[in-house]
DNA sequence: TTTTGTTTTGCACTCCAGTTGCATTATTTT
DNA sequence: AAAATAATGCAACTGGAGTGCAAAACAAAA
């Protein structure tokens, strides 16, 4: 079950993921939101907005976890399967538009894909 | 600096690698030869065996390191741009032959890319 | 607006993969 | 065989993630 009561933190979190499409490490919004809310609450109100479609996870290039804005996601249907761009300078993380074209693989079914790319981003890129 | 001595842990772990193309996870090496080495030791070893070129790493789908030989890597040129398939029914994770098409992205450069594909494999595919 | 029922939160844990320091042991070199 | 150095084991630590439970916050009813 996804997010049934407008609270403060719930919309701190809110605020924050509307203010860019960036994707935000659950590391990031601890230290950052440590004096509002607790890591416990962090952890509790995305796993509720994922719930939702509103936000999606995945993994970044150390195994720790990353949430960005869904687009066009319900909580029925997650279609999530674009790429994730991290740049390895500053550590930004962003969606990419792009659709990876996934090779069909004999004898398998492919269900979930997860793509991360490493590189340089915009602004590192020299 | 990769491996220098060959020592017993070195053998058995190198053992386990040569009897299949299968990818293994560290945890599961770590439950497999607790009574023979220390699991700092497997981590230890594993590090040397990717600065080799002998073994190349990545993570599954929460995060945990795998390893799977080389194919075709030096230790200056690790060229694993293959996508990894871990099957979400038995857990088994293989290295696929096949090569992702990475889309072109205005005004990055992609050095590195981190493909995970989950589904079905043969043995549990019905 | 006060009461009531339910959801959220904070706290103080626990868990587990991965890492580190250091003394001991094993391997290689001379 | 002795000396030099690399590898190992152990115990402790780190840091991200998750849990149980009592207290607080919220929404709705009275």
């Amino acid at each position: 079950m996804g997010i049934v009561r407008k609270t403060k933190s719930v919309k701190i979190l809110h605020d924050e993921f509307e203010k860019s499409l960036a994707a935000i490490s659950v590391t990031t919004l601890i230290e950052r939101f440590s004096a509002q809310m607790n890591k416990t609450t962090i952890y509790r109100v995305l796993d509720k907005f994922e719930d939702d479609g509103y936000l999606h996870s995945f993994l970044g290039k150390n195994g720790h976890k990353w949430y960005a804005k869904c687009n066009g996601c319900s909580s029925s249907n997650h279609s999530d399967a674009h790429p994730h761009f991290q740049c390895s300078n500053c550590g930004k993380v962003d969606c990419l538009p792009a659709d990876v074209v996934i090779p069909k693989i004999p004898n398998r079914i492919v269900d979930v894909s997860q793509v991360l790319l490493q590189g340089k981003c915009e602004q590192c890129y020299s």
